[in-house]
DNA sequence: AAGTGGTCTAGACCACTAA
DNA sequence: TAGTGGTCTAGACCACTTA
């Protein structure tokens, strides 16, 4: 078969012209009316849907337009699109859920709280195995441990223990800490280009059961948070929240 | 001053026209220049970078790429764009985390183990309230309670309770259930267009503690999970981990 | 070899919003 | 009102993958 012109029945919908009828295709709208046919079982998990091309013509918008629209519902898991074969309704919707990780200051205003921040201890000290193995430290080097505590209105909210690659950090100084959290005073002097989270529960224990407030062994939330400046580990932090915290994502 | 079309200054580079420097302009090597550029401090947290426009221009492409770039940076939060005023970077890395949510049965097979399921329990009864709430349900009407056990190579991997929404439900049967876990079930069944996760750290109580083989008390990952066919609550699922279990983001 | 999605381009118009 | 990002279009070429 001959090569086609990605589009071919546009003609009879000359640009300049204004329809009667005509419809605004923006590629929100062809992402309702896919999402629409998919609710309506028009098309099942695992089936084929249309081609872009197909559906360009269909509803009477440039390839681009649809190629949009199903990009992003690729990027939710709702289809899945492979080049030579076409894009399919996903089998299994394989949702995707994304979790704002902001700055505590912000985290704790935005529930209206007044802001607080203290740090509790500062030590340069030799690293534990995990934390060694995290920031890819040499055998024998030290680091700096900070633990820190967040308040919502004076009362406890979240706190941290913060493991820092002394070497990479050279103008950090211990006075930077005791009023701006370590991720903060890391996200104004250094480019954190890549960011790992993991979340867990565990049990309070030692300083986080006290500065938490909370018996030891309460079950706590725990994200652990690992930052690198291109392929450096900067640090390795891990928030205990309270245990009536809640993370939630729509 | 007059109205100047989008892009100016590409007549340099004529398209057909093989350059011997010719550099492949790819949205991403859009995106990996901004990004080495605020990496390097050329623009610093909170300052407005060039226009699309001036990028383009600089950078030789058209603007539909930088545009691409920008707001693949911006939907990553490491930029802010506002109309009439600019793209700026972002003051507050507030980091997004995007976590996978599969099948259970993908989230065992996925570590090699074998995947074992088991629903442990299945009544018809009064919701609770906070179950009522979640469903919307009208005071009086009863919902489907059924607990269930996800096995990795025989040993407990997850345990959860879900609440069904009966009425939304009819074709449900109890026997559907006994082989094929409900989410799955609602996934083959139903067209689930918007879910909310809720992650939470509590200590295992009742059936949970039972069904994960843990003592009363350890604190269990939990993830709620409401589920809606448009604006209908389907159901309110409470998933509990064991305690080694991690929720990890990249 | 051929069919599908992935992307780039030049141009245009629109939507929002600060001044 | 004017300047910025947001989007659409028609066309084209490329990359990947199955047959």
């Amino acid at each position: 078969m001959a090569k086609l012109p990605d589009s071919l029945a546009r003609s009879l919908h000359p640009p300049g012209q204004a329809n009667s009828t005509r419809r605004m295709n923006t590629w929100q709208s062809v992402r309702a009316d896919v999402m629409e046919r998919i609710r309506a079982r028009e098309w099942l998990p695992g089936e084929l849907i249309p081609t872009e091309q197909e559906l360009a013509v269909e509803l009477g918008c440039a390839r681009a337009t649809v190629n949009r629209a199903l990009r992003e519902l690729a990027d939710s898991g709702i289809v899945e699109r492979r080049r030579k074969v076409g894009t399919r309704v996903a089998a299994t919707p394989s949702r995707r859920a994304t979790l704002e990780m902001p700055l505590m200051r912000h985290e704790i205003e935005a529930t209206g709280a007044t802001y607080g921040y203290r740090m509790t201890s500062y030590e340069i000290t030799m690293p534990t195995q995990l934390a060694q193995r995290a920031l890819q430290l040499e055998h024998g080097k030290q680091a700096i441990l900070i633990k820190t505590q967040f308040l919502a209105d004076g009362r406890p909210h979240c706190c941290e223990a913060v493991w820092l690659n002394a070497e990479a950090l050279p103008d950090l100084q211990r006075k930077d800490l005791e009023s701006l959290p370590p991720q903060e005073w890391l996200a104004r002097n250094l480019p954190l280009t890549r960011g790992k989270f993991t979340i867990l529960a565990q049990g309070a224990s030692g300083d986080c059961a006290t500065n938490l407030e909370v018996p030891e062994g309460t079950p706590v939330l725990t994200i652990e948070r690992l930052n690198w400046t291109d392929a450096t580990p900067i640090s390795y932090a891990r928030q205990f929240y309270r245990p009536e915290h809640r993370l939630v994502s729509e």
